[in-house]
DNA sequence: GTACCTGCAAATCGTTTGCAGGAAA
DNA sequence: TTTCCTGCAAACGATTTGCAGGTAC
């Protein structure tokens, strides 16, 4: 029988290359493994689309096994570190409120919005990652980052 | 020698279809030909690029020929009903700042910013906007508008 | 004259910051 | 022990809203 007394609090979960990059990279920038820190962390690895700050705190409230809460102020400060790493992609659409999501090389993809019931749904197209290559290269702006929202009404909404 | 006395605040200036066709629209849904509402009016009419309602605000009190001051509020109230008229393309980006555009059939683009000073910088591509037509008949949303944004570093920062 | 339009000021809401105690190294 | 991390509360800035007087029609 396992003893889960040494550590009752996390629970044994798998990590992402991500995760593995991004804890690194806080080490190499000499930032401590604060218990909000790793919360995070641990919550981004594991979405599949952005969240906002308010989402992420909500979540790490609820979140099982132990309800860990966070103060917003912290998960801000916290947000902004991992984006200035360029370990978060920034997604700014509907009411001024910004989201964040993990910033991988291997899960690309851009966004699918519901302007009526603000639903976000993830998409990916190769063709679209191409085109925007080669618009990238003769635009009058070192391009390197890009973002693409498609907005619409999602099937909930339109049935 | 021509007599300007009899309008001495609006200066002789060339509409667009635009123009046009938000007045009508307006007309339509029943409002009034206020000050403000014909102020912002005029004044997105003649922008190559979107605005945010304190750039808006702004704009307005610099006018030439009379300054003309407006009150946010009624900036953004006015915002509000041409973007529910379809008039207005809005855009976010940068530190949650959302700003509008004339939406014109004729003269859809996209957006270069740059992510040290700020800069918009509109630009316009046919393929990358024929595939993203194609793109949009294959996703899980009835797609009604889309938006780019390329990030990066204008020459002006790079330098 | 009526109903809409506008400005003002207060209220909201997301986000940021200052500060003091608690935790990682 | 030293320095960073966190929570709390106040500060901030963009946006919204309630209300009273002014204006289009």
């Amino acid at each position: 029988m396992a003893d889960y007394t040494e550590n009752p609090i996390v629970a044994p979960t798998k990590h992402s290359d991500w995760y593995a990059r991004a804890s690194s990279a806080l080490a190499d920038a000499g930032y401590r493994r604060g218990s909000v820190r790793l919360a995070v962390l641990e919550l981004l690895d594991n979405q599949p689309c952005a969240l906002s700050a308010v989402e992420i705190e909500e979540a790490l409230r609820h979140r099982a096994p132990a309800p860990k809460a966070a103060s917003r102020a912290s998960i801000y400060r916290i947000l902004d570190e991992l984006e200035a790493l360029g370990l978060l992609a920034r997604l700014e659409v509907g009411q001024g409120i910004v989201r964040f999501e993990a910033a991988r090389e291997s899960g690309h993809h851009h966004h699918l919005i519901c302007d009526h019931c603000g639903t976000l749904i993830p998409f990916r197209d190769e063709e679209l990652e191409r085109t925007i290559h080669q618009v990238s290269q003769r635009v009058a702006l070192n391009v390197s980052e890009h973002e693409v929202v498609l907005h619409g009404a999602c099937s909930d909404c339109t049935s």
